[in-house]
DNA sequence: GTTATGACTGCGA
DNA sequence: TTCGCAGCCATAA
């Protein structure tokens, strides 16, 4: 069942769902595998990601002010900032520009696609 | 088995 | 407004 999977296993898969030019926080990916207050393990699953597992969208994932926090593990400190760009999200100052509106919510997404 | 760590979050001063 | 402390959970050593 999907509940065997683990919890990095989880956290790829809702970071797998969050559509291009959207980003979310790694509190609200938490909770929606229902792990609230694990937010620090999701960023530590997806550096791990990095070798572990294929592509993961991991740029569209910031802490809830909208800033890039996990960029320095990107190996550069630009390539976060590149990515969002390239996606359509502007970026000033390590922040999201206009990040309430481009924030993805992964439990409205499960409601509707259950992992 | 215990201890330490971390790409977070929320509240208080 | 910015700064600091405590709580939270899963993994690694």
């Amino acid at each position: 069942m999907s509940e065997d999977i683990g919890f990095f296993e989880k956290v790829y898969q809702v970071v797998r769902l969050i559509p291009r030019g959207r980003v979310t926080s790694y509190g609200a990916i938490a909770r929606s595998i229902g792990s609230p207050g694990a937010g620090r393990m999701v960023g530590w699953a997806l550096n791990k990601s990095f070798s572990d597992k294929g592509f993961i969208p991991a740029h569209r994932v910031v802490n809830r002010n909208g800033r890039l926090t996990g960029k320095i593990h990107f190996g550069g400190k630009e390539i976060m900032r590149e990515l969002l760009i390239s996606e359509g999200i502007r970026i000033v100052d390590d922040q999201v520009v206009d990040f309430s509106s481009l924030f993805w919510d992964p439990l409205k997404n499960i409601e509707e696609f259950p992992i």
